[in-house]
DNA sequence: AATAATACCAAACAATCGTTTAGTATCAAG
DNA sequence: CTTGATACTAAACGATTGTTTGGTATTATT
């Protein structure tokens, strides 16, 4: 090997990634080939070229959608218009009623988690009771709002003004409530004493 | 005119701008008409018509551009300009190296991650080696790179070519990788064998 | 001198693109 | 009963797509 190919780009390299994510910051989309090419006044095929090197050294990814299918890897990362911001709107602990945060400051982003339609907030959880879920105390779930729920869900139910996050289970007219913490035991109750708010569909935490 | 139309969506168009929408986020791109199609069984024709028909209604804008140029125009919940995707680059586990993802479907939102500045990723976790921690196998984990650590944080370690998620604790010259599984046993190495790739700053799950 | 990465070209390929033409069926309001 | 919006289909159009074949020239290292 004579001359070993280095991991960091030609200015010619650069000048033209840096366009291509230009491009898909404006449009929404990532470029054609030929888009990119009569940019720079080169032909698809040189074009061509200049995207298999990029991929090679980690700048982007060619997909195999066809049409504008390019991917960015590393950063400056695209801003994602579908995203919001879903405002911690209180805490929730085993036992206790909502508790209401005034501070606006607290709020998560949500992306996916949207998707399915449906209003979504978060909450702040408070305690180990679903600790074996993974669900640690200060954590954050997104819930989405719904009246049912499926077996095996985690769900915000509303227990006579009191509030809790547990596993849902249908037991003939019963419901079992199941925290995720074997040093705590199940509540039953009957169906009708009780309100499902949502349906935890994200857990998020932040460590930093 | 009989019935005039409404400006809001019925439920059809509400599903298909949905798709599209979140088909454009996960990707980086818009869906052409026959990946749209495809989705919901129905011929580009019927595609056609939807995205005239949202357009109309200003839900979109069909572009010149040719191949995928759709852009979105409004958003019904408050949008985060500081929230981006961050692609989920690879997966990671204990004793495994980092295997690349190509579905570059995958990506997650950040929002106060990115705040103190510096490189994120993120990554997939596979394992259990982390469960005492709150991580499942499974979970996203948001990575910021940095090739310092304080004791006590989870890091990403490179390892002669293994990646590894542990506690990361500085023992005189030893480096101790502890994992959250009181089933595993801690990894003692020399700080210069080691490779501090990033520290975890969130955690995120999808249950949906 | 040999090697290999860079930086381009013309011409063409099959596949896919958005779009058009020409229809059918349902449903609600005037 | 007509009108117009909705919700679709089959078949095809020309244009554009990513990619391939097969090159030339330059530059920098071994």
């Amino acid at each position: 090997m004579a001359r070993p190919f280095s991991t960091d780009l030609t200015a010619r390299q650069r000048r033209i990634l840096d366009w291509v994510r230009a491009f898909a910051d404006r449009n929404g989309m990532p470029p054609t080939v030929r888009e990119i090419g009569s940019a720079f006044k080169i032909t698809p095929r040189s074009v061509f070229d200049y995207l298999k090197v990029l991929e090679r050294k980690g700048c982007l990814k060619r997909g195999r959608l066809g049409a504008r299918s390019l991917t960015f890897s590393s950063q400056p990362l695209r801003t994602c218009p579908n995203c919001v911001s879903v405002p911690v709107v209180g805490r929730i602990a085993a036992g206790q009623p909502l508790e209401a945060i005034e501070d606006a400051s607290a709020a998560v982003t949500a992306g996916q988690e949207l998707s399915k339609g449906g209003a979504v907030f978060a909450l702040q959880v408070t305690g180990d009771s679903m600790v074996e879920a993974g669900i640690l105390d200060g954590d954050i779930v997104l819930v989405r709002k719904q009246e049912t729920a499926d077996d095996g869900d985690i769900v915000v139910a509303l227990l006579e003004d009191e509030a809790t996050l547990k596993y849902l289970y249908r037991e003939g007219k019963q419901i079992r409530l199941q925290p995720a913490n074997s040093r705590l035991h199940p509540i039953y109750v009957d169906a009708d004493k009780l309100r499902i708010q949502g349906k935890v569909v994200s857990v998020q935490r932040l460590l930093d």
